[in-house]
DNA sequence: TTGTAAGCGTTATCAA
DNA sequence: TTGATAACGCTTACAA
């Protein structure tokens, strides 16, 4: 049978729509035992009540809407894990939604803001470069985690936690120099890329420079789509590539963690050592990085810390109306097995 | 000002709602230049429809709704991947969903139901064990994607696609045995699970009886939590704990191949080589298990062919009416580095 | 080709 | 403590 209303309800407790509604969502002044029969009666007939209606009706709602435009990067996994955490906490519902490639996170904020009403949005991943404009239109508080810079204006309306992407490159790629490397290979994601991975490009470039290291363009490797860029497969394939193109480099330098597993297994097929032949350095501090074998050095970045951020400037926002703040982490280096001294 | 509706651009236009609203949803018999009209102060406006008014008088939507218990499942990723790819070919609607461990899945997919009324629904991960009565409350097509055998009766409304864990484990510990190994140690989830873990443990029991080794329940390490009975850190802490032990074993067989990872891991620091002192073998046929070093002898879940069998069996259903099927894939045991001969 | 008006299932307001 | 009734923003007969 078509699914019942709060009608049928109504109709089968002999009581009027608004008394059903008063039960169903535990508001006071409803006599303890009408409300009882009530209940019963809905799980005897396992009513649920329709959220769309529930939602036009309604002024607001209890809930924070996290969007992730990439839901399969390991990256966010902990912080959904943390920010999931945190938002039942403080007794919010958790709202979590993929947003595709070929979406606009905006509109699909958006359009979420009118269909649920949520206090607050988070935003993880994508590229964020949106236009002020755009961004007012949301008119509730927003925190983008971890994506990098976003443009100033646009930083008075949205709050943000990130680590430094150009700082945190160069300390990785100062700390290779002052081991002795001068020729680094650095796989990056494509050249139209204008996210983290362009400013991590530009943290390698600031760090040569500042080791009075030219910057080798035939040591920059693109990756060819924007796709994959950031998985195992690419980095080996882009390894293999690089050792058969007879380029000279003695570190490689990935985007992120796991570019760098598919880096090091390329190497051992290849029949070359890590760290002896090659270092290869990566991104990120995922946990494989801490448990493949070697281990490899990389630049961890708070995850934990950040998402708890996240969810505090969030809640500051919607609770006591702080507005927009910027939070930028520290991130750690952390030398690992697979990267050693040039002697 | 707070956000326009559907009459504010019929205003705007000198049109009714109803040409608004059929500008807006593409319907035949709209005057070309009324409709670039409306779609103009629409667009001028960021008018955005509400989705909550949408569906509340919808009688159908063009959606496909996938529900993922546990979305930081590495095993899910290529399977979210090909479902979305697969649903936007046939012109559907993609719907993502998380859904909480402490959630009833069949209940999300209730309200689901009512609120956007897709045309079929897609299970991923969690433990599975409903009522017919509540799936046939469901009363769309439904498929429930790798996770293992579902109750006979339930199996008759609700597809399923899936490898027979029973069977997959049995090839992987038959084949151990095979190798000479008489000890094999086993990692799998709590005591209490009744899901792929408890099928894998039954299949590794099989393995041995008909093998005519006995089973030695001191080799069977079960995790003391449910939450993280699958990630890394778990392998390596069991495996360290299994090590302390002095339990004698030449060969451990972890429930995934992340945790065989984190075991991996432990007997590197623990001075051990793999697979010369000993063998390690995962379960699933992740990436991380063939770009590992050593790359980890595992069984491999054909994730991609599953998730197309998914969306044909479940858009079989929705277009053709075709009653539940059930489709068991076959694994593929990958012998590679981790594994050896005992001697 | 366009408009009027009746709902969709709920919550909010007000009165009883 | 309860009930009538008017919205919420949209789609869809049906009428013009």
């Amino acid at each position: 049978m078509g699914s019942m209303t709060i009608k049928d309800i109504a109709k089968l407790c002999g009581v009027s729509v608004t008394t059903v509604s008063r039960a169903l969502n535990n508001y006071p002044g409803i006599n303890q035992a009408t409300k009882e029969k009530i209940m019963q009666v809905v799980s005897e007939n396992q009513f649920i009540p329709n959220n769309s209606a529930r939602n036009l009706k309604r002024l607001e709602s209890n809930a924070v809407a996290v969007l992730v435009k990439g839901i399969s990067n390991p990256f966010f996994q902990p912080m959904i894990g943390v920010l999931e955490k945190r938002i039942h906490e403080r007794k919010y519902t958790f709202l979590l939604q993929g947003v595709n490639g070929d979406e606009d996170e905006i509109d699909v904020a958006l359009e979420l803001v009118l269909e649920k009403k949520p206090k607050g949005i988070v935003f993880l991943g994508g590229y964020f470069c949106h236009t002020q404009e755009k961004l007012k239109l949301l008119d509730i508080p927003c925190v983008i985690g971890a994506v990098g810079d976003i443009d100033e204006k646009s930083g008075r309306i949205c709050s943000c936690v990130h680590v430094d992407d150009v700082r945190e490159s160069y300390k990785m790629v100062d700390y290779l120099c002052r081991m002795g490397h001068t020729r680094i290979a650095i796989l990056v994601a494509s050249r139209e890329d204008m996210s983290i991975s362009a400013q991590r490009l530009e943290g390698y470039r600031q760090a040569l420079r500042a080791n009075g290291i030219p910057v080798r363009e035939e040591l920059i490797c693109y990756s060819t789509t924007d796709a994959d860029a950031y998985n195992m497969e690419r980095g080996y394939r882009d390894m293999k590539r690089l050792l058969a193109s007879g380029i000279d480099f003695s570190v490689v330098y990935a985007i992120s963690d796991t570019v760098a597993v598919g880096v090091c297994r390329a190497l051992k097929e290849e029949g070359k050592r890590v760290p002896e032949d090659y270092s290869v350095a990566g991104f990120d501090g995922l946990d494989i990085a801490s448990y493949y074998i070697p281990t490899i050095t990389t630049v961890r970045q708070p995850v934990e810390e950040m998402a708890c951020a996240v969810a505090d400037i969030l809640f500051d926002a919607i609770e006591e109306h702080r507005p927009a703040q910027h939070r930028i982490f520290e991130g750690e280096l952390l030398v690992r097995e697979s990267s050693r001294r040039l002697v």
